[in-house]
Formats: structure tokens, C-alpha cells, sequence
DNA sequence: TTGAAAGCGCTAACAA
DNA sequence: TTGTTAGCGCTTTCAA
């Protein structure tokens, strides 16, 4: 078993050869006679030998690594923006290295750091919410002083002129508060984040343009700003106590959206006669459910492989970067039967 | 705006001194006049200095990172194990760089090596489904030769004798059908993975122990290795075609159990009088379908935690290399309502 | 065709 | 208290 690691410069002695002939033999130089590549390339084969990243990276400066920061890994949108973004990335011959701000400002920060001195070549982020609460982006704004490589996605940065991929979520919201009101809805309530969440908040606004386009009145007992720290199911429970005429809910997710949808069933509410919902995201619970759950549709993957075509594209040319470029991705009605009416 | 990138030694052009003088400045080294160490101080802080990691590392030997190589990130299990992972890690002053495998063999390989290589210090893997396929480990065996720091999660490698923190499948296969055969099932089905992931293969034989014992024959006819490449929903369908009289499923994850439950409403089947379901795993969806599943908990984040803590105990005490370490998590029946008779 | 040497950005032993 | 130097493992220019 062998246990000491192996060098170019371990190499090069055992085989009576500098440092140089074996880096170039490796790259199959022609500087390099026939013979003495053979013999490298034997003896390499045979003991293993792995490059060290490390140092190749710092001479090459290049690491061909993308870095991601995602709030977190358990929801579905992330992990299919992340596999849009690894897709394109290995087309293009680079990897991706993901981590996790865990929403909070100070682990965000931290990532940033380690990410971005040395170890990848751009990054793509989605903000902590927890950053926005402290309205703190300093750690980017610093990445920009540097002129690095960075695309936001899904969440920005509040104030800051920067690449982003991100959804139009007032449409969205809009689009969902139509559909419910066409579909005869009356009182339609929205599950919505705190206000600092922007996209929460865009998805409110949306909601309520389309409520007063239609000649509704705004009602804040429908508007519920759910504190996921302590029990969504018992906010969502308090809603309905709250308001019994109750006919809709627009959940600005798919958590939401289920839960409010398990809730009715325990309270006996006929889907879709006495209750309609629609969620946000188009994630496998939202096609699992009975019944299922009508949606927007966020084109995750899509979205990955734009922040990826973006952020690559600022890589090579740098003198892209002086131009902050701003990509909205389309959402579209997913209509199923949590909303399917007769 | 600032471009060009800061280091030690322009730091210590532009303050005549010399670089290990500011090097054990910013360590606030007791070698360095305070007088000293404020001029270099301010001055880092007003140029925004960054070590760079890549160098640091290098020079070191050492990164105080982890890797962790998961299959995929869609599944809550996974992002669980992460979670817990990045929970020990963190407490122990370790970072995490995750990276997908997309269940390919040279996409895990690929990464193996780019983490093995520098980049971490010990590193988490789950195997990837082509690995098994293929049953090529060799990436994994030649980081055993060097001695890497090396645990593994939930799905191992056949056939090597590595570190490793798994739920006993078995057993957990068995608790399932054995709960199902105690509420009156008759006719059991299961849903399980092709015979080649180990996961999926052993919850069978748990299955298969569990009919023996009490007495049940094995009819090959209710054992289904879906094939994801296909649509799952028809093959469940088909399931359901073939035996009338089936009152009973056990699925081997959450996404199987969801769609039996769908397809069984979609079908006029009465939870629990015509057909009881339990899935594999305790994630949300579990919770959020109507009815819920009863289901196994496997208990994701102690499973990340525990490989943390022996990942991180074989880095820091090489010798613990020489003898693997095998940890068991165990599962438990978590009973809701797709099982819950009267 | 091969090798010497500088350098990527940093740490740390040793010298001044 | 400060500076010089070697070296982490590699690439690449230039000399032999």
C-alpha cells in the first residue's frame, strides 16, 4: 500500500529526468522524443499519478471551475437550476462546485470568499435571505470593485447593478390570481413570504394588480405573511378560521400550496367547489398531490443553463462585464386540478 | 474601479517592507511592531486584501474543506444528509464543496479527482447507479491505496472494505411489509429499483423475508423493478392490471408511493379498504399527500452528521485509517393514514 | 530533445 | 522587529 503522495518532482527523480521533460511528456509535447514519453508514460501509469489541482490552478490561473451558492439544497427549483447550470457548464467544459448559504448572511459571505479567491473562475448565486433582512450585499459589491465574474439568479441583490436570470414573479403572481379569478373565485387569498423576500413580494404585488384589474377589493385578512419559523400548517389553519367565505389560495410555493391543500381535506372542503389553490413551482409535488395542484411553472433548468451561457460569456470576454445584462425567463400556467373546473 | 488583483507582495512594495512582514502582520504575530502591524492593517483594509486560497492550500497541505459526491440533488434525502453533513463539519471549523455525480460513472470519477486532488481533505460519497452498473470502483480503490480520508453514505460500493454510514435495508424492507401483513394485507406488491442498487435490492429482501415468514408465497407477479427511463405511472398502472386483488404496496421511495396513491384515487380505490400504500423515506412529500404515507424514516441528517464525524476523525488521526468503520442508522415506521385502519 | 530557472501567492524556518 | 530564503507542485520560457 502506498501512502506518499506523488510529485512531477518524485517522478522526475526516479527516472533520472527533470521536472520538465516529465510535465511536458504528460502533455504529449513534441518536444519530446518518442522514446522518453513512453518510458514517463509507463512509469506515471504505474504509480498513479494524479496532477494537484492546486497547483496547477495557481500557475494557470484558471481552475475551470464554476462556483454556485444556492440558500439551500432541499427545494426542488434550486436543484433544477443547479442541473441546468451543471448541463451547459459540462458542454462547455467546465465543472461546477456547489455550496450552501443555509439563508444565512455570514455562511453567504464565507462561501463567497472561498470560492472566489482561487478556487473558481466565476459564480453564480441566489441571496440568503438573511442578506436581505440585513440588507447587507457588501460581499458582492466587493466581487464587483474586482470585476469577477458573478450572475445572480432567482434572487438578487436589492440595489446593486448586476447580471441576473431571474422570473418576472409580479406576471407570475399575476397570471395565478387571474386564473383563479376567472375561474369564478371570489375571496382569494394569498400564502405569501415576509415582504423582504422580493420574489414573495413581486408575487403579492402581481396578486394584487390583478385583484383591483378586476374590480376586487384588497383585503388584508386574505394576505398572509407565513413566519416559517414556527407552524405554516397552523398560520394556513388560522387563515381559514379567519375568513370562512373563503374560495381560493394563491401559495406563493409548492409547500404552501400542499399544505394548504391537506388542510382542506381535513376540514372537508370539496376541491374545487368549496376551495381552489394554485402554488408556485412546477416540482414534483405539485404533479403528486390528489389533487394535483395547478401552477406557474418556473423553468428551472432553463434558468441554470441562461445564468450558466451568461456567466461563462462575462468569463471569456471580460470586457463584457462592463454591461450588466438582464434576462428575464417566461413562466406559463400549469392548469391541473386543484383549479379545473367543469 | 479596482481591477487588478491584490497580493501579498504588491502589498509589501507599496509599503516597503518586506512579505513575511506583512504575512505575520495580518496573523497579528507578536514578532511585529504594533506600529507596523497598524500601517499594514490599514492599508489591507482600505484595498480589500484577499488571501488567496488556492496558495494557502498549497502551502499548507491542508484546506479545511470537505467534498461530499452526491448522485443527485433533487432528493430530499440527499439534501438531509448534506444538511447534517454541513452541520457537523461547520461546528468543526470544515467547509463543504458539493458536487453532483448525475448517478454517471465518469461524471463521479471526474469529480472524485478534482476534489482528491487539493481541493478537500476528506470527502463524502454516495455512489453513483452507473458505478454499480458498470461495477467499476476503481477511482474509490485508488484513493484507498493513498490513503484519502474516504466515507460513504447510504449507497456503497460493492466488494470494498471502506468506511461507511448505511440504514439496514433489510430490515427497513422487512418493518414495511411486516406492518403491512399486521393490519391484514393479503396481497402484497412491491415497487423496488432494478436488482443492481444495492438500496433498493436489499428493502426486497427485506420484503421477501417478511412474506416468508409469515407464511405468505412469493409471487413474482407483485415484485416490480421499475425502470425510470420509462414512465413509472405505467408501469404502476400495469401493476394494478395484472392483480385485481392487490391490496397492498410497498414503494421503495417517496416518489413511487405518491404516484401508487395518485393512480389508486384515479382508479376509485379506497385508502385503507381497497388498498394499503407505504413508501421509503420521510420527506415532505410523505407528509403533504392525501392521504399521508406511512412510510420508514431513514433519518437523513443523523446519517450526514455520522459520516461527518467519522470523516473527520480519520483526518485528523491517520492511523484510524487501518481499520474501516461500519455505522448503521436505524430506520423506524413513521404510521399516517395510508395505513392507519380503524 | 532535454534541462534550468522563474514564478503563481503564500508560509515558516532561519538570519540579520 | 524585520527580512531572506526555501519550498508547496506545477507550467513555461529560454538556454543548452
Amino acid at each position: 500500500m502506498r501512502v506518499e503522495k506523488i510529485t512531477l518532482k518524485k517522478i522526475a527523480a526516479s527516472l533520472n529526468v527533470s521536472i520538465s521533460t516529465v510535465s511536458k511528456a504528460l502533455k504529449d509535447s513534441h518536444e519530446i522524443s518518442d522514446l522518453t514519453k513512453k518510458r514517463i508514460l509507463d512509469y506515471v501509469n504505474e504509480v498513479g499519478y494524479r496532477p494537484n489541482n492546486l497547483a496547477v490552478s495557481l500557475q494557470r490561473q484558471r481552475t475551470m471551475t464554476i462556483g454556485v451558492i444556492v440558500p439551500e439544497l432541499v427545494h426542488h427549483f434550486f436543484s433544477r437550476v443547479i442541473s441546468g447550470a451543471e448541463n451547459y457548464a459540462s458542454h462547455a467544459g467546465y465543472k461546477l462546485l456547489i455550496t450552501m448559504s443555509n439563508d444565512e448572511w455570514e455562511k453567504e459571505r464565507q462561501m463567497t470568499d472561498l470560492l472566489t479567491n482561487g478556487y473558481v473562475d466565476g459564480l453564480l448565486v441566489s441571496v440568503a435571505k438573511q442578506s436581505f433582512e440585513k440588507n447587507n450585499f457588501m460581499h458582492f459589491s466587493t466581487l464587483l470593485d474586482r470585476r469577477f465574474p458573478l450572475v445572480f439568479f432567482d434572487r438578487t441583490p436589492s440595489g446593486l447593478n448586476v447580471n441576473k436570470v431571474t422570473i418576472n414573479d409580479v406576471e407570475g403572481g399575476y397570471k395565478a390570481t387571474k386564473h383563479l379569478i376567472d375561474k369564478g373565485a371570489q375571496r382569494i387569498a394569498i400564502l405569501t413570504t415576509p415582504p423582504h423576500i422580493s420574489v414573495g413580494a413581486d408575487r403579492e404585488k402581481g396578486y394584487k394588480k390583478a385583484l383591483l384589474e378586476a374590480g376586487y377589493e384588497l383585503d388584508s385578512n386574505l394576505i398572509f405573511h407565513i413566519d416559517e419559523r414556527a407552524s405554516i400548517k397552523e398560520q394556513i389553519a388560522k387563515l381559514f378560521d379567519l375568513n370562512p367565505m373563503l374560495d381560493a389560495v394563491f401559495a406563493v410555493n409548492e409547500k404552501y400550496a400542499a399544505l394548504t391543500l391537506k388542510l382542506a381535506a381535513q376540514l372537508n372542503l370539496k376541491i374545487t367547489d368549496d376551495l381552489m389553490v394554485i402554488g408556485f413551482t412546477d416540482g414534483f409535488i405539485s404533479k403528486s398531490t390528489t389533487p394535483s395542484l395547478s401552477t406557474i411553472a418556473q423553468h428551472g433548468f432553463e434558468m441554470g443553463e441562461k445564468a450558466m451561457e451568461i456567466l461563462l460569456e462575462k468569463i471569456e470576454d471580460k470586457s463584457s462585464l462592463n454591461t450588466p445584462k438582464s434576462v428575464i425567463i417566461p413562466t406559463n400556467l400549469v392548469e391541473r386540478e386543484s383549479t379545473r373546473k367543469p
